[in-house]
DNA sequence: CAAATATGTAACAATAATAGTTACATATCA
DNA sequence: TGATATGTAACTATTATTGTTACATATTTG
């Protein structure tokens, strides 16, 4: 499985930003995710690159979000977490004296194109903006 | 990424058991895909469960399509062979104390499951068939 | 200025998954 | 009976992920 967990840490973390709407700390990130703050830094750092988010070193310090969460699209979050392809070709070269393994890896690569931007365009659709409203929605039937 | 090779492999086998249309030794089979033999073998096994091959042991065994390749989608085949999910929630568990550490994993549950549905709904289209005549059409363009 | 607080990143360990390999029990056919 | 296949256990090497400690550097506040 292409598993790994820094695409949903890393919604998790815009949409505490979007919910609190102050400067966070990676620690206090950290509380709420439950794992350790170096981990927070370095999906901070990598959304940072990205123009998601702004952060504001020293006392009081913390990030906060570079734009509104209507204009945080989950396609820009995956992409800054989820680097390479969700599907993996052949660990070795196929041998190329056979008709089929000369061919397959261009067939195979169509197939997974399709694919990912079937995947990809559903991301690209929804916000962090939604994700926030989903769990404000939750919260008020819990109350 | 958490990426395997064993859908491209196994889109591989099905085609060149199309392609050559008679039964084929997992020995055989790993030449094409340039591996090893077990290799092939534990994905033949799976394959087999899942009633898309037929297999014959003895000499001149080995396997076959259980159905005409225009039968099998890719969407069997992905599912044969990727367990789990395509993407992971927290490691953790998020702290419940926290409203949105609380509310975010079913949100993002229900982002994961929309976007998967996108990508496999793709799968569902394609069969081996259309993969063994893309193939066929590049080898006719290469001779 | 100095203390407190943050980030950013290097370095390392623990864990898990993948892929490759050897070995062998079992089944089938000629 | 011998040749050939599968099916699977067991082990290794490699790689990715996650968590952790440590520390250089930047910023704000008193």
């Amino acid at each position: 499985m292409g598993i790994n967990s820094r695409f949903a840490v890393a919604v998790h973390i815009l949409a505490l930003l979007a919910l609190e709407d102050r400067p966070l700390s990676s620690k206090y990130i950290a509380g709420s995710v439950n794992t350790n703050p170096v981990v927070i830094r370095r999906i901070l750092s990598t959304l940072s690159k990205a123009g998601l988010i702004e952060t504001q070193l020293g006392v009081d310090g913390g990030s906060t979000l570079a734009r509104p969460a209507e204009k945080i699209s989950l396609l820009e979050v995956y992409n800054v977490s989820e680097q390479g392809h969700l599907f993996a070709l052949h660990s070795n070269q196929p041998n190329p004296l056979c008709p089929c393994g000369r061919n397959i890896q261009p067939t195979l690569l169509g197939v997974f194109k399709k694919a990912e931007a079937a995947l990809e365009s559903t991301l690209a659709e929804a916000t962090i903006a939604e994700v926030v409203q989903d769990i404000v929605a939750q919260l008020q039937s819990q109350s």
